[in-house]
DNA sequence: GCAATAAATGATATAATGTATCATTCTGGC
DNA sequence: GCCAGAATGATACATTATATCATTTATTGC
């Protein structure tokens, strides 16, 4: 079921090769693949799953350890995001837009459907956590929560009948 | 390194089993001797970090399957908490203490010393976490934020100097 | 173009973590 | 003491992650 087009998923594509370029780093046949997955996943993607589906889908077998060693590229490359609560990556939202990681991002899991947002913290939101935070003394470093929720597909269906 | 006196502990362990008895459940042996480890730790620990302080401790061997066990009774006697950011585990702030779990629980992770401060959710953060996750049409179930800063000891430790 | 170098991947082994299953022991109520 | 259910023991195994070294692929300077 992808439910992305493959012109959508070209673009996002061609774009990840330009960002790595910027960097001086290279989106190689395998980093691409892994990444291909990723965008075409409608849920987060734990190490072993995103083996499987690049597995499934070429003849050559890639091991583990690439799996591992590819991930953590692209997450440095800010091309995925890997959610600690699970343990799993996601594809980032930006990819094909300007938009630059400069505030804490947060993640909002559905509990209905596994789907992922990925939305910018919100000035208030950061506000009132270091505030809270500094209550007992603390000086906050990193935020990036990860919240549970119902997204709003998930929450008409539950309403609405069907 | 017992960073807990042993009057402390014991009045800890008390209340626990107080607290256990309310709900028809018991502290056993076991069980005490998994939380106690996890009292006397400044630190959150994984599940064979208990398992190999256990077993240091005490003659005879207790298996993997046990911890694992014991600790998700622990949890839902809210004894003890789990991270999920780094799957560890740290014994509740309020055993002794008439203290309920009614809001959300927070937990600020010091990078410096790897301690842990467990806080209730301020009004302001809930409100702000949820207007944002608002935006986009989610809405939230559960919160349990797990923030990295540092916390006052280390800040002084920093500044000061030694 | 080609050797030298670095980057990326392959391959294998193994460590670390978590779960399934069934046997055994312990506990409280009768 | 006996029984039912709770708790633990014991074993095997599944899953996840890392270490290490060999091999291949790309890049750079010449």
């Amino acid at each position: 079921m992808p439910n992305i087009k493959q012109s959508k998923l070209d673009s996002l594509l061609r774009a990840a090769e330009v960002s790595c370029a910027e960097n001086g780093a290279r989106l190689t046949q395998r980093r691409r693949h892994v990444l291909s997955e990723l965008m075409q996943s409608s849920s987060p993607l734990s190490a072993y799953e995103v083996l499987d589906l690049c597995n499934r889908s070429t003849t050559s077998a890639m091991p583990a350890m690439s799996v591992y060693r590819i991930l953590d590229f692209l997450e440095q490359q800010l091309l995925v995001h890997r959610l600690s609560t699970s343990n799993k990556y996601v594809s980032c939202s930006h990819i094909a837009c300007d938009h630059k990681h400069f505030q804490a991002t947060h993640f909002l899991l559905c509990e209905g459907c596994s789907s992922v947002e990925e939305v910018d913290a919100t000035e208030e939101a950061s506000e009132a956590l270091e505030q809270m935070a500094k209550t007992v003394g603390f000086k906050l470093t990193t935020q990036q929560f990860e919240l549970s929720g119902i997204c709003t597909t998930c929450q008409n269906r539950a309403t609405g009948g069907v």
